[in-house]
DNA sequence: AGCACGCCGACT
DNA sequence: GTCGGCGTGCTC
């Protein structure tokens, strides 16, 4: 019997996704396996297309197309990762080549590359059309092989492949088709001048924006692209057109062949020490990794309670018994100082993947986890897929982060994805964080988690003493300033001391927005609605979706007035500020302006506890995971509007934002303290957060969840449609509606079901496009998910949806 | 989403 | 009588 192999082609759209059967030839069968890619025909025109055989099986190959060679020799999807594979899909109604490439590092994603030659003796002339014979003729003129390639390069573009493969099969051409890693997309692109403009520059003509980037560079040297880019408020267009010119070229950055090896003198994992506290966590999780038998686990242990420490010990116990572990973690940022640990203590064990390794580096830790040469991962949410074939522990660390959370298709939760690799392994799942999510702490209520809590703060150092100012009062009584008399004090104490401090903003920018004194419209960007924020560094308008930038405004858009003003208060503002009021304090900003590269984080971290500051400012990312022993201020400056974000998860992530970071300060042995600026004072999440009193907090929480029916007492799936044009987006939203109304009534799901909208999006549009979405209240069922699956096929033949794009996100963000 | 196929209008 | 406009339906 012939080989069948089912087939996930990519290129496909969801609405006609489903395996492809193709006859595997003969030639072929011995090496084709599952897990290999190929390359096939697809299409009336035959294209070729990369895709992943996932299953094989016997049968009549009778008006099939075949595959039409090997990519791979061997599998390089494992058989649980393929299982996965469809769980994904399944899950998340992505297509199958997505739910698969998302497995694979980026750097081996494959093109394909087909040369043709002509068949000496081919003779039988007869045999083949008039159109391919008159083809075939043109052919043996061409002189040499490439113009030979050329030729029918040519002829596939403007005329399909119809006659080369009537040559191929009739013996008449031969083709072969050689296949192209994608490797080397180096971290960083460069600009420099070239030598010819800098001996010269006369002899070029450039445009305002050209010269000014070359001004630019003639000072600087090189620069990032990205960086010289902003700076100089000019789009990375323009510096491809200087370098079109001759004036400058491009380069990739020297990347580091090795991920960074940072490690500090070697720690043993016998030096673990761990309280008794953490001792019993410990041993609760290892009892279960050593049965063998799949298990989630929640810890909960309070900011400084060393579950670092934990997590070492687990995996020096998992690795010892010879099995593999896996520590997820939520942002790149928080990589170096935790890599660091882990290296000091296991060395080349450790490989690491996260987005900002080069394509090449990422590529070199996937091949040493898959030799076997790594049996410990790190990394963000897309290492879940590392390919460990014999894991006994994953933990995922700060468990209640966002970023978990993928927003892109596939549209993934890592936490479920781990949970399916436990399964199949017989091993643990270890969630932490001193704020769970909601989900998952009420999963441990309800006990499908066992719940592991560690109340001591490492070494018994006293938590932060917190006051709340309430800045209602200070505006009452005069004080116009962002700094309560409270904070200033502070910090002019800790200045004093030789003590550091971290200040809170929850927004980045000189001003947030610019809006009018007569029509009180703030200042839009053209492509997004999302106001332009004033950036003082470069002295430009910028947005932060979408990149545009211009110069400052001094006229209202809306109504021509004149009357501006700067409304709301950014970090780079708060810097300046500081500066007036503590003139000698050395200031550190870190925000997303202030970091372009992946790597300036961990420099700017490590200047600061190196004591090279005096004050850090900056956005959500200080308040993650670093710990810096000379802290004992805190100042959270502005998280009222956080609250207020319009989605049920606000309160959740501020009180998380600002636990975190009341819980930074006063590690060092002495008591720290925090300072809570809000003009709420009485809101029971700034007593909660400032009591550190999750547990408080998820009482609260708890309650409203469920009176208004939110997740985790029902799942909200996210339909989100955008497209060029408001009307016809909004018209398809309501079609669709309509459809889902209609099928919905047939189905009669068991559990009842909510639609809410079409509504736009808070943010309506984004890089041109409008947005606006469904959002359904459900359970997240088999039965559900078909349904859901079928909309989108479905509607994507509704004549409404012609220009309409939809995908379905299931918990997902309701904001963006 | 592409893209080949088909069915009409404006033209040499 | 032909070229090419875009509407339509399919993708193993």
């Amino acid at each position: 019997m012939p080989l069948i192999a089912e087939t996930a082609v990519s290129g496909t759209a969801y609405s006609f996704d489903m395996l492809f059967s193709y006859a595997v030839p003969e030639r072929l069968a011995a090496a084709a396996a599952c897990g290999c890619r190929v390359l096939v025909p697809f299409g009336r025109g035959n294209k070729r297309r990369i895709g992943v055989v996932m299953k094989l099986s016997e049968g009549s190959s009778k008006g099939l197309k075949s595959i039409v060679s090997l990519v791979d020799e061997k599998p390089v999807i494992s058989g649980e990762l393929l299982q996965l594979a469809f769980y994904l899909r399944e899950q998340t109604f992505c297509t199958y080549f997505d739910a698969v490439k998302t497995m694979l590092p980026p750097a081996m994603s494959v093109s394909a590359k087909e040369t043709f030659r002509l068949v000496k003796n081919f003779t039988d002339i007869s045999s083949l059309s008039e159109d391919a014979a008159r083809f075939l003729e043109t052919l043996c003129c061409a002189s040499d092989s490439a113009s030979l390639n050329d030729i029918i390069g040519q002829h596939i573009l403007d005329n399909g492949r119809r006659l080369p493969d009537e040559l191929c099969d009739a013996g008449a051409l031969d083709s072969d088709n050689v296949f192209r890693q994608a490797v080397g997309d180096a971290a960083v692109r460069m600009v420099r001048l070239t030598d010819r403009y800098m001996s010269s520059p006369e002899k070029f003509d450039l445009t305002p924006k050209q010269k000014k980037a070359a001004d630019f560079l003639a000072e600087y040297g090189a620069a990032a692209v990205k960086e010289a880019a902003y700076m100089c408020g000019i789009t990375e267009a323009v510096i491809k057109r200087l370098c079109a010119n001759g004036a400058a070229e491009e380069y990739e950055a020297e990347v580091l062949r090795k991920v960074e090896d940072l490690a500090d003198e070697a720690r043993s994992p016998e030096d673990i020490v761990l309280s008794e506290e953490q001792q019993k966590a410990r041993d609760a999780v290892y009892a279960q990794i050593a049965d063998r038998k799949p298990a989630v686990f929640l810890l909960h242990g309070v900011t400084g309670s060393g579950k670092t420490s934990v997590f070492e010990k687990l995996i020096d116990d998992t690795v010892k018994s010879g099995r593999q572990a896996m520590l997820l973690i939520p942002e790149i940022g928080l990589t170096p100082q935790i890599l660091k640990r882990f290296r000091s203590m296991f060395g080349e064990r450790v490989a690491v993947i996260h987005s900002g390794l080069s394509h090449g580096q990422r590529l070199d830790e996937y091949k040493r986890i898959k030799r076997g040469d790594a049996d410990i991962v790190i990394g963000t949410r897309s290492a879940v897929f590392a390919p460990l074939d014999n894991i006994g522990l994953i933990i995922i660390d700060e468990e209640g982060e966002r970023s978990y959370k993928s927003d892109s298709s596939p549209r993934y939760t890592t936490h479920d994805i781990a949970k399916q690799r436990c399964a199949y392994h017989g091993s643990v799942l270890l969630l932490a964080s001193a704020t769970p999510s909601i989900e998952s702490y009420y999963l441990a209520e309800r006990g499908a988690y066992r719940l592991l809590e560690m109340k001591e703060r490492y070494q018994n150092a006293p938590l932060p003493e917190v006051s709340i100012v309430d800045m209602n009062l200070e505006r009452g009584e005069g004080n116009r300033t962002e700094f309560s008399r409270r904070l200033a004090a502070e910090i002019s104490a800790n200045l004093k001391n030789g003590e550091q401090t971290i200040l809170l903003l929850n927004r980045r920018g000189y001003h947030t927005i610019i809006s009018c004194c007569d029509c009180y419209q703030p200042v839009y960007c053209p492509n997004c609605s999302v106001p332009l924020t004033y950036h003082k560094k470069n002295n430009k308008m910028m947005c932060h979706y979408c990149g545009y930038v211009s110069e400052p405004v001094t006229v209202c858009p809306s109504c021509g007035s004149e009357r501006l003003k700067n409304m709301g208060f950014g970090t780079q503002k708060l810097e300046e500020e500081l500066s007036t009021f503590f003139p000698s304090a050395r200031v550190l900003r870190m925000d997303a302006d202030t970091t372009f590269s992946r790597y300036s984080y961990e420099k700017n971290f490590t200047d600061f506890r190196e004591g090279k500051y005096d004050i850090m400012i900056g956005t959500q990312m200080i308040g993650k995971g670093l710990d810096f022993p000379n802290v004992t201020l805190v100042g959270v400056l502005s998280v009222d509007k956080a609250l207020y974000a319009g989605d049920f998860r606000s309160y959740e992530r501020t009180f998380s934002l600002i636990t975190q970071v009341v819980g930074r300060g006063g590690r060092g042995g002495s008591r720290g303290r925090a300072v809570l600026q809000t003009f709420i004072p009485e809101h029971y999440i700034m007593n909660l957060a400032a009591a550190q009193d999750y547990k408080g907090f998820y009482n609260e929480e708890i309650a409203i969840r469920r009176a208004m029916i939110f997740p985790p007492l029902c799942d909200m799936c996210i339909f989100c449609f955008s497209g060029n044009e408001d009307i016809s987006v909004r018209l398809g939203a309501e079609a669709v509606l309509k459809l889902m109304n209609e099928r919905l009534r047939e189905l009669q799901p068991k559990t009842p079901v909510r639609v809410l909208g079409p509504v736009r999006c808070s943010y309506g549009r984004i890089n041109g496009r409008y947005r606006y979405r469904i959002i359904m209240k459900c359970k997240n069922t088999a039965e559900m998910r078909r349904f859901i699956s079928g909309i989108l096929t479905e509607s994507a033949k509704l004549k409404e949806m012609k220009t309409t794009a939809l995908y379905a996100d299931m918990n997902g963000d309701v904001g963006v």
